[in-house]
DNA sequence: CCTATATATAAGCATATTCTTATATTGTTG
DNA sequence: CAACAATATAAGAATATGCTTATATATAGG
């Protein structure tokens, strides 16, 4: 891999938004709204972000019906794994969509 | 670390010139003159990227005369070794810049 | 001190990024 | 097919980034 692609790789890597996001799918697959309630950002947002994410391959989409899920890739960056392990837990986020009835929108 | 934190590291990381300035880090110190030779950059550009590796806490500087050196550092990111070790090999520039008699002007 | 050398900082411009709002696309269902 | 729901894309504005040129700071040596 050369400095360019790195570069790139790490340009999706640099924002807080697809940090969380990337933290959030390692908890489990989420679709674009359920991604847009923890997240509290616009429907738009956040489809940009996961955009820019999979253009990176650091995520992988599935749809599923009228939805569209989101789950880790990155397979290609022997270094990833490594560095998600630093990502903050945001398991809470995932209980409180689940407390709130609000995940399995999706189904 | 949070998010903000994460996000600011791989902002650092995010492009090609500060890359190859790691990857050429990891062979050796260097001072910016030689960064400047090598990287065939004006020296501003060569000074704004390091200040950007430094504020990250990615590198390290020693002033010795004149002369300042960068080092590795980025000892607070666990993850960062397993990062610059994909970084593709620099010592090809490093040899270069001896041949050419350019490597020892920070003495 | 005075000058030269090495590096840092500042200002300004071009391009890139990240939102917002509006609209298009895709799939489901009556 | 019509109407709705989920997601994607586009255009535009505000801010950030990365260069350039010009200038400031720091150290060495006569």
């Amino acid at each position: 891999m050369n400095f360019y692609q790195l570069a790139d790789c790490h340009k999706a890597l640099a924002d807080k938004t697809r940090l969380r996001i990337l933290a959030l799918l390692k908890e489990e697959d989420l679709c674009v709204g359920e991604l847009v309630e923890i997240l509290k950002m616009s429907q738009p947002a956040v489809s940009q972000h996961v955009r820019k994410l999979k253009n990176a391959k650091l995520v992988k989409e599935r749809r599923q019906g009228q939805w569209v899920y989101y789950s880790l890739d990155g397979k290609e960056y022997p270094f990833l794994d490594a560095f998600l392990q630093t990502l903050p837990d945001q398991s809470g986020e995932i209980e409180r969509l689940k407390a709130e009835g609000k995940k399995g929108i999706c189904n």
